[in-house]
This record gives structure tokens, sequence and C-alpha cells, in this order.
DNA sequence: TCTTTGGTTTGATCTAGATCAACGGGATAG
DNA sequence: CTATCCCGTTGATCTAGATCAAACCAAAGA
């Protein structure tokens, strides 16, 4: 990288910040501060912090490390990975903006997964005794704090009950609706987009092998319902999609 | 069941529900109150219900129920179940005395699952917004809460990792260690119990036909790791069992 | 008593997905 | 330019667990 895009870079990273606040982020209806009142996001804006984004690979949090924040995804996508005592990699989950990770690490006072950037990433800090005082000031922001929680337990839900009896396809089907969705959410296009996991991470996290991974991909680019090149994914008939991510329709060849 | 037994069993819960509290439930290490203090506790009690019991079959909450508490099992045992939309049963986890249920509602204000006893249990109902209120006031026990969701948030996600790539056999003795811990924690034999569910729900529970489940048990039998007959279970060698669930060892025919 | 019913076991066969193996790019480095 | 990675694809084969089928058994009713 050269200078002169080096020092482009920067300014407009400091443009950005000056005008961060959660009263303005288009995320807003998505992340924490939804149904607050305006000074009451005031008060929650004021304790976010927002560091330099996280390049590919970096870090966000390690497993162990003790817990003091949650952090809300700004912009670009990370997974979640556990280390089993055998010392290999499970991927638990991949996260957009708008989701709010972290919320594992308060029960032990550490977090029992990291968190790693799968492509150029920023985040909102929120440190959570912070959090926790202005809880207790803002009875609103507490409930939606633990809706957040709850919500999370619906996900993890969801995923158990795919990966408990879902065929290979559903799995795949459900997880490109899942990418689909929440960048429709975002007003980002639902049908065109660029993966940013590797086959490895996608058949980690759905239970599969990398080389079924790449089979349905092509056995669904077959039967044109995507079309995929390499990460780039075009979804070309949502509802068989749709049909087969809820194991109504099954394709075959 | 005869006059007799009936009057006896009535004047048992009778003595029993006068004694209750949380302050002197045996099982406040596992539940809610752990580290509140003796006045706090006692608020805490005050909020909550303790209805009579539950009969085997006989529904705690149902799905799209509005929210409005969560329930501590105080003996006994219970299974958590989603309907798909094709409407078939999907179990989302078996609950047992300590454990709390019903936070998944929060996100939406209503149940996403239903909570069905798989044998007479009694339950500690929490009304919702009492419990919110007293957060406000104690924060120790809004920690303590959140605290509780967060290892919800753990415990399935621990699932999410035994569904994704264990083996029928990992997944039966990881359940049998379950059931078998939390036997220990209550003081009650770790090692002879009987099942309080169904092969069909196992195998639903784990992804599993119950013919799996069935012949996974009679390998375990035959390997001598443990004694089955029908729903009672000896682990005869835990260690092995212990290695069976992590994935270290493995036993065919 | 016999019959029904729901849960459980056991055997034979089938198949979705794993495993093994080979190859084909694109990126980075020497 | 070539070598080395790493990632992804494709084909051939294998296998854990599903599916199909039959039988068993205990509890509940008639």
């Amino acid at each position: 990288m050269n200078n002169i895009s080096d020092i482009y870079l920067k300014d407009i990273h400091c443009l950005h910040d000056k005008r961060l606040s959660c009263g303005n982020c288009r995320l807003n209806t998505i992340c924490l501060p939804v149904s607050l009142h305006l000074d009451d996001i005031d008060k929650l804006n004021q304790i976010v912090q927002r560091g330099k984004p996280l390049n590919k690979g970096e870090y966000l949090y390690r497993v162990n490390d003790t817990f003091d924040a949650v952090f809300a995804i700004r912009s670009g996508s990370v997974k979640a990975i556990s280390i089993s005592e055998k010392g290999d990699e499970q991927v638990m989950g991949f996260h957009f903006p708008g989701e709010v990770v972290g919320m594992d690490g308060l029960a032990e006072n550490s977090y029992t997964n990291s968190v790693i950037a799968l492509e150029t990433s920023s985040v909102c800090e929120i440190p959570f005794n912070r959090l926790e005082e202005l809880s207790l000031l803002i009875p609103t922001l507490q409930r939606h704090f633990l809706q957040l929680m709850s919500r999370e337990i619906m996900h993890d839900q969801q995923l158990i009950a795919l990966l408990g009896k879902g065929s290979a396809e559903m799995k795949i089907a459900t997880l490109l609706l899942k990418i689909s969705t929440s960048n429709g959410l975002r007003h980002l296009s639902a049908n065109n987009f660029a993966l940013p996991m590797s086959r490895i991470d996608i058949g980690n996290f759905l239970g599969l092998t990398i080389e079924t991974v790449s089979r349905i991909f092509t056995r669904l680019h077959k039967n044109k319902v995507i079309t995929i090149d390499n990460r780039e994914i075009s979804i070309t008939n949502i509802s068989v999609l749709r049909n087969i991510s809820s194991g109504d329709q099954v394709i075959r060849i």
C-alpha cells in the first residue's frame, strides 16, 4: 500500500469518526439503542468506544480474556470460534453489522469464544460495567439488553434445530439466506454479495466437509438457484432457496 | 392409587410447602439466588410463586404464550420443544432441578418453545416484571440474571458443537454424563438413575433415529460401560464414558 | 382372559455425506 | 519465471447412520 492511499484512508476514517454516534448510526434499528429516547441514546453513545478497524485475521478478543465489554459489529464481518481440548477449531458463528458479540463471557467473567475479523471490520466496544450502571438508570436499556441476549438464545436454538436434523442442502441454503437477509436489513444487495468466509469455515460451522460444501454450491449452481464464482454469490431463485432451506424441496444432481 | 397414599402425599406436600423458601432450598447454589445477601434472598423469595406440581405430560407453558415469567425447576424434569412449520416436534433440551427455563420468551414477549413435564415435577414461577423491578434495587440480582442467560448461551453453544460434529456415540455419552452430573450436584446417585425421557425424545434431541439410540445403548451395555434395563441406567465405567463423550475413545460392536 | 397400543430392540439394506486422491488456479516469494 | 502455498473443485470409494421390516413386551382396556 502506498503513502497516498494511506493518507486517504486515514482522512476518511477521521471524517467518519467525528460523525459517528449511536444516534445517527445507520444500524440503530438493528443494534442496541432501538426504542430508547434521544437523551438515553446520547448517554449510551457516551460510553461506546470506537477503536480503529480490525484487519482481516485480527482478533477482537480471545478465549479466556477477561470479560469487560460487549461489541457491536459496525461493518465487515467476524467469526466466533472455540477451541476443543484436542486443539481443533470449531466455528460457532458468523456475525454481521448490527449484531452484538461477547455476551457469552458474562457467565464466567471471561470469554468462552475467540472472535476474529473475516475482512476489514469496525466495531463499537461497549464496556460492560458502564452498561450495567446505565441500565440501572434507564430501565428500557436493561430490558433491551436482556432482549438482545434472549435473541441470541433464540438464534442458537434455531441453529441447534438446523444442525440436528438438517441435510447439507438445508444447512447451506439457510446460511446463504441468513447472509442475504442480513444484507437486506442494511439496504445492501440481498441477491449479490461476496461470501466473507472460506469453504473451510463454512464446513466447520455447519458440520460438513469442504468437499460437501463445494459440491452443494455447484449443485445449486447447476440447478440455477445461485450463481457462484469463487466467493461471489448471486441468488437467482430465492424462492427455491427458501424451499430448500425449510426442507420443502430437495434437489439432486 | 388408593386413598391412603393419596392423603399421605398431600400431607407431605403441605408440610413441604410451608417450609419452602429460596433461603432454605437445597438448590440455591445452582439456581438464581446464589451470592445474594440474606435479606435480598428474602425479597426474591417473596415474589417467587410455587404452584402445584405438574403431572407427566402437562405443559408448563406453550409456544406463543405471552411471556410473563421464568421458571426454576425444583424437582422432576422437563423437555423444551419447538414445532416446525411442517408441524413436527423438535426437542430443544431437557432440564433438571436447579435449571431455569423460559428466558427465550424475553426477546419477542412470547415463548418460542413449549415446555412439558417428563415426570411429576415442581417448579418455581418467577414473574418477570417483578424480577425486573427487583433487579433495579439489587444490582447483584441483575448481574446474576444476566449470568444465567449467558450460561444458557454457553450451554447452547456446547450443544451446537456436539451436534455439529459429534458421532452418535459421543452424543449419547454426553447426554448420559449431563444427567449424571446433574444428579451429582443434587447429591443423588450419579451412577444409577432412571432416564425420564423416551428413546424417541432422546433421538429427536440428538438428531438421531430411535434405532440408532437403541443400538448405541446396547453397544455401551455390551462393552460394560453402562448397564441398561429399559429406562434404568447404571454407569459402570464412567472414565470410558467420559472418553467416548470427548471423542478420545471409540467403541465398535 | 385376549387385544390393543406405545415404546423398544434387532436385523437387513440403503444412502448422504465422509474420506481418499488428484488436480487446477491465484497469490506471494525467491 | 518458477516454486510454494492455500483454497477450491471433482471423481472414486467407503461407512455411519438412516430406512425398512419384523418382532417383543409391558401396561391398559374390554
